[in-house]
RNA sequence: GGCCCCAUCAUCUAAUGGUUAGGAUUCCAGAUUUUCAUUCUGGCCAUACGAGUUCGAAUCUCGUUGGGGUCACCA
């Protein structure tokens, strides 16, 4: 059975960084018909949120991840930590320790004065006597005092810390009784059967103290695979500054799930040759150890790439529900496939698919400058004329094919090249020298538009 | 600064110690398209540096440099 879970502490929203550990976790969980679960990191109550639990699912849902049972919030869990430090403190694994902050504060800047590295001077580990009055114990575990941990990471192999470098005896628990992130972290997992954790490899230099944690309480140690970070562009860790870092944003820019869940798993993660993978495919071919050891920069250029790749294999009855997000309602209008055809193969993102069917579906109000002064040459009136004048006559016009057929008549009987036409009528159209094709724009509109569209044309020229 | 991690095109990445170092994105060019976009074809661009091991190194070892992470009564 393999157990992974996802531990966000609760800062408002879905970290981008965050989506992509929950993704691979998730992955490995189903692959092996394990659990997925979610806990809430959220010890530190002075900055505890409400919302931040319920923003998590919401994105979850929106990407179509789904963790198991129910969210755990440790919050709501004090009396067992306290039961486990409790237990530590019985068996002589743990002491309390009075010494003041400001005391703590004084020793740090004595060492670091000397040069020293900044940690705990054992004070209280051996302490028999008295508590001191009026103080407040903080908990501390003993730490081993000298030779090394190793931790067995499945991503960066085997990485050994000297105790003395890294350890000292650390908090536990606070001096208001609430246990600290370390501690909390190794219980939790332990408790919740977690058996493989994947996480940021900001966590590689905590987890010996998790170790340490582990062993104190007898807990078995689950596998480690610590996730190169997502950097931005300057190579630095992924932050707020560097835009779009809440996934629901990625929702409001009009991105699928899908080319967000393949960009994040191609991320320090690759199958061959592979770019496109569905979340079949994922399930089928993701393995943690497959992970690279380097970190990524974040790059949007392929995340477009893969957007409009989804967009252009995703089909009209779904692309018509996601676009109602956007404000673009086409699911009763009757010339709906022809839109999302003529559109679907131009946007890079359903935001821009709904603009572009917005701007084709509204007459234009301005025709451009340079494209009247490029598209619009003294012969075209007479050409939109004669065209308008065929529309009229034609009759059963309603697939962008019928409308081709009237062009081309057209076209013949004037003599001219498709040129003549297309530009002056793609003004009238669209304003503009670029669009959708004409053909399809007309079906689209109907007869009647198009006619009025031409007509606004010419009376303004 | 201590400790830890990392190093292949601009970016994401591939390469049982033996490949003209491959693919993808971006960019550029051409073809297709009445336009733009799509699509197709082609092109540019990389093993950080220095030693060592080896018949042979992107790959193994050491060093250098560079980058990142982390060092709380935060998580």
């Amino acid at each position: 059975m393999v157990v992974t879970r996802f531990a966000p502490s609760p800062t408002g929203y879905l970290h981008i960084g965050g989506l992509r550990t929950a993704l691979l976790s998730y992955l490995w969980a189903r692959r092996n018909n394990g659990k997925f679960l979610l806990r809430i990191e959220d010890t530190d109550f002075s900055r505890n949120d409400e919302a931040a639990a319920l923003a998590i699912v919401e994105a979850f849902k929106w990407v179509g991840l789904e963790h198991d049972g129910v969210i755990e919030y440790q919050s709501s869990r004090l009396a067992i930590y306290q039961e486990y430090a409790q237990k530590l403190l019985d068996e002589g694994k743990a002491y309390k320790c009075y010494m003041s902050k400001e005391e703590l504060e004084a020793l740090r800047e004595e060492q670091t004065a000397r040069k020293e590295r900044a940690k705990y001077d054992n004070r209280y580990r051996d302490f028999t006597g008295e508590a001191p009055e009026g103080r407040e114990a903080v908990i501390r575990i003993k730490a081993p005092l000298e030779g090394s941990i190793t931790v067995h990471d499945g991503v960066k192999g085997d990485v050994v810390f000297n105790v003395a470098d890294i350890l000292d005896d650390f908090i536990i628990a606070r001096s208001d009784g609430t246990p600290t992130y370390n501690f909390v972290v190794a219980v939790d997992d332990a408790l919740m059967g977690v058996t493989d954790v994947i996480r940021g490899d900001d966590h590689l230099s905590n987890t010996p103290k998790q170790i340490v944690v582990y062993n104190a309480l007898g807990f078995p140690i689950p596998r480690f695979f610590h996730v190169p970070m997502i950097h931005n562009h300057e190579g630095k860790k992924l932050s707020k500054r560097d835009g779009a870092t809440d996934v629901m944003m990625y929702k409001t820019l009009g991105y699928t799930p899908e080319a967000l869940l393949n960009f994040l798993v191609r991320l320090g993660w690759s199958h061959g040759d592979q770019e496109i993978f569905s979340m079949t495919e994922m399930l089928e071919l993701f393995d943690p150890s497959d992970i690279n050891r380097s970190a990524s920069v974040y790059n949007v250029e392929k995340l477009d790439w893969l957007n409009s790749h989804y967009i252009k294999n995703t089909p009209n009855e779904k692309l018509c529900e996601l676009l109602e997000f956007h404000g673009v309602v086409l699911i009763s209008h009757d010339k709906r496939e022809i839109i999302l055809d003529a559109i679907k193969e131009r946007a890079k993102t359903l935001v821009e698919m709904a603009a572009l069917i917005t701007e084709m579906l509204t007459r234009p109000e301005v025709f451009d400058e340079a494209a009247l002064k490029k598209g619009y040459k003294e012969e075209s009136k007479a050409i939109l004329e004669s065209f308008a004048e065929a529309l009229k006559n034609a009759s059963e016009l309603h697939l962008p094919s019928d409308y081709h057929h009237v062009m081309e008549e057209v076209v013949g009987k004037l003599e001219i090249g498709f040129g003549k036409i297309g530009q002056p009528l793609r003004i009238a159209l669209m304003g503009k020298l670029s669009g959708p094709g004409l053909d399809s724009v007309m079906a689209i509109i109907g007869v009647d538009e198009t006619l009025a569209r031409i007509d606004a044309l010419l009376a303004h020229q």
